[in-house]
DNA sequence: CAAGGCCGCGCC
DNA sequence: CGGCGCGGCCTTG
């Protein structure tokens, strides 16, 4: 391999080019933040030549010369993401492959690693030394070392994409929900906007539960966070055993001691997940919060979003926190999906009275009480409808009547009833389950709707379950990367931003200028339908729209 | 003493 | 009962 450095760039034009860059004064968890220095890009277009740049002026050239080529790249969301701080005009949308989503559409759940490294360890039995990256925290200059080192990864980069084409073709794998789902999503996931939260407003909120937090410890003696402890407290106080410490176990418990611990955890988790320290780690000088979000985060092709994660923010349990996220431009629209996965579900088993509640637009809760518990005159009130959510959500991660029994707190034989009346009425559900497992276990994976493949590890526990939820929750993270790629396209056709602030699984929060409100509104609901549409064109989908200041501002 | 496993819990 | 990310506790070497 020649390398190149600091050349006059050649000609590019219609070759698939591997890219990758280097940086200066990056810190670990804050590889996603605009900061740091552009140190070097290197290109390399075939396996006998890497070219290194180094200076500003010969990495603009340089990303002159690939404007009419295919950019291959390593996660290539990061390189975008800098190069685009630098040279806005030179990266915009274009033809991109990446090595990481390919063999995460390929492979995920068959192997666990997806560096650059573990594909070239798995495609060419070579390892790669990682140990002088560290060196660029601190350097401003590349040192010959440092230019091997990033020659080394756009050269890899280049190899093992073919070698990936070529073990895909081999498998004849399709590959186009990767090029139509996957990879339009890293041009969605540049495209989400920070998002403003209220700094004060937070504190003072926080500086409450903190207060209420320690009160309330004070009062009790033990530390709440301690299962040691906590059992210890509990035998003392009631004589009870307690095999663990968890939520669901203490709530299903009478007496005060029990109420007393789950109180001072919810606001000593609040303080320490959310508290000050999220706020002096996440909340940049202009007030607004920047998370670094995965294309593919999940092993069923769900997105994740980390430093920080914006999908795990309290809205149920204290819904304050959501007030703390304010409209930067007029006003956020809050969108979801209703009922995404019973949906999807129906879609998947094809059957006939699940297929009906959606085409009826009947409450799908309200119909799985009324069958679960053979009681025809429940109403939307009825608590017994809220016990149906939990049998329609369980159906697609596998429940049990042991699992169910302890999430309704009765008894097995009752949860097994209640689910026998559920399968009664929506027969094909058993069925689908069924052949699910056995797919799982003769071919080693289940698929999406998107032709995304799961594969489910025979040595793992609880792999039937996977068989079930992976299609499930996969085909939903399908619907809403494609709902999010088609509304971006219709909002740059109508020249106007997209506006995206926040993704939560089946939630989109945009932040845009009051007047705009229909405009979104619509342009929402058509790029809505038209992802139903391709993917599950049997069932509709039905969303709920709210407006408002805050991210709390939902119906 | 740091590292890593485990538990627990926030969201969907 | 599925998927994540993350903080704290507690054991390990």
């Amino acid at each position: 391999m020649r390398i190149h450095v600091n050349e006059s760039p050649p000609n590019f034009d219609g070759s698939m080019v591997a890219l990758d860059i280097e940086m200066f004064g990056q810190k670990e968890g804050r590889l996603h933040l605009p900061e740091g220095t552009l140190a070097s890009l290197q290109l390399c277009a075939d396996a006998g030549d890497v070219w290194v740049f180094t200076e500003m002026d010969t990495i603009r050239e340089a990303m002159e010369s690939i404007q009419r080529a295919c950019w291959i790249g390593h996660n290539i969301q990061y390189d975008l993401f800098h190069l685009r701080r630098f040279f806005p005009d030179l990266v915009t949308e274009h033809p991109i492959e990446d090595t990481m989503l390919l063999e995460k559409w390929l492979y995920n759940g068959y192997y666990d690693g997806f560096a650059l490294k573990d594909l070239v360890r798995r495609y060419f039995g070579v390892h790669l030394d990682k140990e002088i990256r560290d060196e660029f925290e601190t350097a401003t200059e590349m040192t010959k070392e440092q230019i091997r080192y990033a020659a080394d990864d756009a050269y890899w980069t280049f190899r093992t994409f073919f070698e990936q084409v070529r073990a895909g073709a081999e498998e004849d794998r399709d590959l186009t929900g990767y090029h139509e789902i996957d990879i339009p999503s890293v041009w969605s996931v540049l495209d989400i906007q920070p998002i403003k939260v209220n700094k004060e407003s937070w504190i003072t909120m926080v500086d409450g539960f903190d207060a209420r937090a320690k009160e309330l410890e004070a009062a009790l003696g033990f530390n709440v966070k301690s299962v040691p402890q906590v059992k210890a407290a509990v035998l003392k106080a009631t004589g009870i055993v307690l095999e663990n410490t968890q939520k669901d176990t203490l709530e299903a418990m009478s007496g005060e001691i029990f109420e007393q611990i789950l109180e001072v955890r919810k606001y000593r988790d609040a303080v320490s997940k959310y508290g000050y320290n999220w706020i002096e780690e996440h909340v940049d000088a202009d007030g607004f919060v920047r998370s670094n979000w995965i294309v593919t985060g999940a092993e069923t092709g769900r997105m994740a979003s980390r430093d920080p994660n914006l999908e795990n923010i309290p809205s149920k349990v204290l819904p304050e926190y959501r007030e703390q996220f304010i409209q930067s431009k007029g006003c956020f629209t809050i969108v979801d999906i209703s009922a995404q996965e019973p949906r999807i579900l129906a879609h998947e088993t094809q059957d006939k009275e699940l297929l009906n509640v959606f085409k009826n637009k009947e409450d799908i809760h309200l119909i799985v009480a009324r069958a679960a518990y053979k009681d025809d005159t429940i109403q939307k009130d009825d608590p017994r409808r809220k016990s149906a959510k939990s049998i329609s959500l369980g159906t697609t991660y596998g429940l049990t009547s042991v699992g169910l029994s302890k999430k309704l707190n009765c008894s097995e034989d009752q949860a097994q009833e209640f689910l026998d009346n559920y399968f009664q009425k929506f027969p094909d559900i058993r069925l689908w389950i069924d052949s699910q497992r056995r797919k799982a276990q003769r071919d080693g994976y289940v698929t999406t709707a998107s032709g995304r493949r799961c594969w489910i590890s025979p040595y793992k526990f609880g792999r039937e379950n996977n068989a079930i939820n992976a299609p499930c929750q996969g085909g939903a993270a399908d619907f809403t990367k494609l709902w999010v790629i088609l509304f971006r396209a219709e909002c740059k056709f109508a020249g106007i931003p997209s506006a995206l602030a926040n993704i939560i699984h089946d939630e989109l929060v945009l932040d845009h200028p009051v007047e705009m409100q229909e405009i979104y509104h619509n342009l929402l609901e058509s790029s809505l339908q038209a992802a139903a549409a391709k993917l599950y064109p049997d069932v509709p989908f039905v969303a709920e729209y709210s407006c408002g200041e805050t991210w709390a501002d939902k119906k």
